[in-house]
DNA sequence: CAGAATCCTCTAAGATACTG
DNA sequence: CAGTATCTTAGAGGATTCTG
């Protein structure tokens, strides 16, 4: 494979040093719900709240509230709040958040191509 | 962006789905010291156990162990234990672990070239 | 509808010590 | 060297209630 050195170059810091950022973003940007919501919104169109509380399905509130907050403040997915009652807000991907979701992509479906096939 | 819609079409039950087994190979994959480990061993060559807890910096011995354990009954991880004293103990990607390392290591670079790049 | 606030539980994860 | 065993705790995460 030899597909690394290249990592090291990227970061000379090293992805790898406990107090390197990228761990920070790595965390928020691989947490179990995370993942979810960048995939869920990966689609395109902009989802509601409810949407997603529907489409990452076992969310708890309080996870989802804090994972938009998390992914909106690591600037990867934008808030929108439409002035009407009651209230109608849209989550979408940044610019950035969709670079990510095209990575992020492709490897969930390898994950969801693989999965079950081994003993867990 | 308009990626999905494959992603749906590639897994019928859902990725998004409560219970569907690919969350378990997710968490396994997206955890913490799971992604780090994968990105070392991905550099082709095999790692010992002290040269990978060097490399995951902080990873505790506990953590190490289990990490490792899970990503080999996923099949992911391969472990070569030379029959020697003292105990001398490699380990490698499979084949599938190297397809799957082939998608982490660019979403890695990434994350790498994004992070400390907004307030976290 | 889209959250915030509160409380509570459980387990992921660290520290430490021991061993084949 | 390469682990396992045990103990302990922070905090991730769930359930519920409340509100602009």
């Amino acid at each position: 494979m030899q597909v690394s050195n290249e990592l090291r170059d990227y970061f000379p810091d090293g992805v790898f040093s406990q107090h390197c950022p990228s761990r920070v973003l790595l965390d928020h940007v691989m947490s179990k719900w995370g993942v979810l919501v960048l995939l869920a919104l990966s689609e395109g169109e902009p989802l509601r709240w409810s949407e997603l509380r529907r489409r990452a399905e076992g969310v708890s509130e309080k996870m989802l509230a804090q994972t938009l907050r998390t992914l909106a403040s690591d600037d990867l997915v934008e808030r929108h709040a439409k002035p009407v009652v009651p209230p109608h807000v849209e989550y979408s991907l940044t610019p950035a958040g969709q670079e990510l979701a095209a990575h992020l992509v492709p490897l969930m479906r390898w994950v969801a191509g693989h999965a079950g096939e081994q003993r867990v």
